[in-house]
DNA sequence: CAAATTTTTGACCGAATGGACAAACGTTAG
DNA sequence: CTAACGTTTGTCCATTCGGTCAAAAATTTG
């Protein structure tokens, strides 16, 4: 009837799994979860197959840990949006740290991507419960800023669905993206160029009119 | 040195090979290029596996063919884009259509989703060349119309990058568009209400200011 | 140091998967 | 009707993949 007392995580223990996680990150961002081979994840991470699932039992398990820590990660920039800044810099900063994810965290984003892509199958309970709860929080704040003429009246949630898009797109269609920029104008410059394109979309579109 | 002459089509080809395409179509958008199994697209087809593969010789010639014949569908709207008419009434056009094709055909913009989130292993060559003189040649028109005062000055390509992103959201991102929306939001009106929406960021966004 | 515990590895397994093939079955044109 | 051609299927194969296991190697603990 004794149950094993779940044993402390040891030195290795910790270290090496980062190391799985990040190396998982590498190939499920890029191959999709079906995609992703337990080989290639080892392989990466420079270690065995048989080692590797000594510290993962299932490669589903490395996936939703991935997926866990990601969204905590990814929601942070809309939680900061704060209701007693002006609403203005809230939502260009906003839209800039969203930016800034895409640039610096684009595995993360596809990796988000692919999952939402295939139906969302493992998180389905976060998009309803904790995403959805977030969102409709935020949803209020902007609605009191439209309320007291602060910003033009439309609809909040397609805001926000706007901003989402647009920013991921950076990172999700990242290829597409190069592609069509060319090699000139697709280099490094191309983030800035998006922030102020999209800047100057949504702030004048919301500016309130006189 | 006598070639064999490439046999026309049979009438049963030409009909099964459109079943199929179809079914394939429906498999691939929902599990990536890798995660569908042949079995699967042919148990949607309602034939036997060896039997799909008379009609096509290996799974990438489905997905190449559907890839290939998706891309002229995609392309179109942008394809209509034209100098003659009005600026706002061109753009206006084109966002209601990339909506309507967000809303039409979901299959077919996930499966091009898929596609470039994997790095456009298939179709990098298109996206250099077809896409991108495609792109080139529309931000000339719409750069013209800039010049001419007709529209506010700012990134032609980014602009095209943002209708692509915020309508094909629609479609990619379906599950947890609605998954933030709930149930009663989420219906049918989302597009709705996403054209509305879409229409006011960009065309008040695009307006001439004075 | 020695015992106990954790980590690593090679070998292995069953299921799934992409694909080949020849034989059987249908269809069509002369 | 029948020969030629097109279509369908059952069977089979090699490979890949997720995962197991026992034993060896390394590390930690007393």
């Amino acid at each position: 009837m004794d149950k094993k007392a779940p044993r402390r995580r040891t030195r290795i223990q910790t270290e090496k799994r980062e190391v799985i996680l990040e190396a998982a990150l590498e190939v499920f961002s890029a191959q999709g979860f079906r995609g992703a081979t337990i080989d290639q994840i080892a392989e990466a991470a420079g270690m065995s197959k048989p080692n590797l699932l000594y510290y993962f039992k299932r490669k589903e398990d490395i996936h939703r840990t991935l997926i866990e820590r990601l969204l905590e990660t990814w929601l942070a920039p809309l939680r900061e949006l704060d209701d007693i800044g002006d609403p203005m810099t809230e939502l260009r900063s906003y839209i800039r740290r969203k930016l800034e994810m895409a640039r610096d965290f684009p595995r993360e984003s596809r990796l988000f991507a692919n999952e939402i892509l295939q139906g969302a199958p493992r998180i389905m309970p976060l998009l309803e419960g904790e995403l959805k709860s977030l969102v409709d929080e935020k949803v209020a704040v902007i609605r009191g800023w439209m309320r007291a003429g602060r910003i033009v009246r439309t609809d909040p949630y397609h805001l926000i669905f706007a901003i989402w898009a647009t920013t991921q797109h950076y990172a999700d269609f990242d290829v597409q993206v190069r592609a069509v920029l060319g090699p000139d104008r697709g280099g490094d410059g191309r983030f800035e160029d998006a922030a102020r394109f999209l800047e100057q979309l949504f702030l004048e579109g919301l500016k309130p009119r006189g």
